[in-house]
DNA sequence: ATTGAAGATGTTACCGATAACGGGAGCGAT
DNA sequence: ATCGCTCCCGTTATCGGTAACATCTTCAAT
């Protein structure tokens, strides 16, 4: 247990436990000499206050709860290290709490936990989809503390930060329109999750701009995972035969649709151009190496800490804050899985 | 903020706040009346106790400090996985630290932070690297709480959950050896980490029993990266052109190298058997599906939160718990990069 | 000399819970 | 009837800080 207390302090310097509150919160109150002896006491007992205690007068605890999904893929642990970095620089310390299924009594316990830890403001950083937006407001409505969600929907006035998960389809397909490829299919995300539409979205915007097929004979849809880009693949091109660039909606299924191609004896990128999505570090290492859409996972975290910091300040200065979405821009790279 | 108290509550019911109390920790002493009262009151005004005022008056905060890094990569992020889950069914918060470095000041300021914060022990999901060994075990000596280390060797008597990355180098080369693979040189990862270590003393131990060259010519140093793959293997063929085989340290590190063998017009694995560490979940779909040595990480994680929780009771029953290490064992994976 | 403001410090109450102790009611045993 | 034990509940102190207010100097201004 830490033993030595304010009081102990007080007593070794001889002063009262408030003015060594006072010298531990640097307040101006003090004279120099005393707040010189009191530090060298701190010092010399290696005194640290007690956060607990002080976040139980105070009212604030200098936390944040973050509530995270999906660690294993390269996106959300970016963005968790974007938020830890950012956080610890602003002086607060981090709650994490990860879901592993959508299921809702599950975050009704973890809303309540963070709330009875007494966070000062709650990250939402799970992905967007569909089975939680709903109920989702609802649960947020009553919490009386600042939420900044991450790459979700903005339905009411939320404080969001996104990637623009539109444009990137777009800059995407765009970019396989400028290669000259004729017939671009995409192997989608879970339809469910936001960030899979927003792909698609941006997808079929270019192409109906383009005047080209964005039926369903293009389209199929993946789970994210090498496995469903392998077999993805196979199907789009049993019922399109005559695709010869598809968007894919992540890394993973890029890989596995690599795979498929292989095993079909296609040619990427000359039959057939392939760009992904995430820019994870081994897509450079494809083969080929496959063309994607970076996004900046880490920027996303320390913008939504950024934002959290700036509702908190307001809060206390009783200013209100017109929470928004922030959207953060991706960045195609080209390889070669998309240059013919 | 969080407006109903335990006084509110009471006040409502019309008992006093230490029967309250009571109820909340479910304790026997209460006529079952007057706890059912007390429930509905509870209920009705969503009362949920304020877990910070609590751990002041009880000393206990319910929460474990973990300090990971490198959240990027397969292995640590699966690690807090596990220790996620398993802390959460335990009833256990985490505040979570990052270590962007290896820098000694800010572990300081971390486990001061923690510390300050009351947690009631620490775990350590930092690889193990030589930088740290030393003044790591100086640092944690003065810490009163309970510590539980991941991945790192046992300097003293500490509590340690470990991969057998020994066993796991070992298996791999074993595999090779009995595949038939006559000259098999290794690509390491960065020479002052430990598992890097371990998995090279695999590896030379059955190299060294089977009586093959075990010098550093057949030996090259990565740093992890996919790039440091590529480039390790060059460097190996360059130095031993007779090489057949290479047991790899990790996956990404393979990636490179497949290509460097590609490149090098290397079939693998007729020319060059690969067997590579972690089981990222790509391994399975890169060209040719390499074999590998799979970790199970979050059952790391989880054991550490088990060894934590022993401790923990044991001190609170004034028992003394004999830490020690505790090993899990890595399993071979075999894929195509090694069956010639 | 008086007043007032600023500076430096201490006192008291309180944050929201729990531990420790106290005490009344009910009841069987002596 | 008294003792002693169990059951049930309340009172008081405390955890380690901080806010709010009070007090006492000191010194410049009137």
């Amino acid at each position: 247990m830490q033993k030595v207390t304010i009081k102990d302090v007080a007593q070794v310097a001889g002063v009262s436990t408030q003015t060594v509150s006072r010298v531990i919160n640097s307040r101006p109150d003090v004279s120099p000499s005393t707040r010189a002896r009191v530090q060298q006491v701190i010092k010399e007992l290696e005194y640290s206050p007690n956060v607990i205690a002080r976040s139980l007068s105070r009212g604030r605890t200098n936390t944040f709860g973050v509530v995270g999904y999906g660690l294993n893929y390269f996106g959300p642990s970016n963005i968790l290290q974007g938020i830890e970095k950012k956080s610890n620089e602003l002086g607060f310390s981090l709650i994490l709490s990860l879901l592993k299924d959508f299921d809702s009594v599950l975050i009704d316990d973890i809303l309540k936990n963070l709330l009875s830890r007494q966070v000062d403001g709650i990250i939402w950083a799970v992905p967007g989809n569909d089975n939680l937006i709903g109920e989702l407001s609802e649960k947020f409505r009553e919490i009386s503390i600042p939420v900044v969600y991450l790459n979700k929907i903005q339905t009411q006035h939320e404080a969001v930060v996104a990637l623009d998960n539109r444009l990137g389809g777009r800059i995407a397909t765009q970019h396989l329109l400028e290669e000259g490829y004729q017939c671009i299919g995409i192997i989608t995300g879970p339809t469910d999750w936001w960030e899979a539409q927003e792909r698609e979205s941006g997808w079929r915007e270019v192409i109906t701009e383009a005047g080209l097929d964005n039926s369903n004979q293009v389209i199929v849809n993946g789970d994210w995972s090498a496995a469903s880009g392998e077999a993805g693949l196979h199907n789009l091109l049993a019922k399109s035969p005559d695709i010869d660039a598809v968007f894919i909606s992540n890394d993973q299924m890029a890989l596995g649709a690599l795979k498929a191609s292989r095993h079909l004896g296609i040619n990427v990128p000359y039959e057939l151009g392939i760009v992904g999505f995430d820019d994870i570090p081994e897509a450079e290492y494809f083969y080929p190496p496959i063309s994607t859409i970076r996004q900046n996972a880490e920027l996303l975290g320390a913008m939504a800490v950024d934002q959290m910091s700036n509702m908190i300040r307001a809060g206390e200065d009783g200013r209100d804050y017109d929470a928004d979405i922030i959207w953060v821009t991706p960045k195609l790279i080209i390889r070669n899985s998309s240059l013919r």
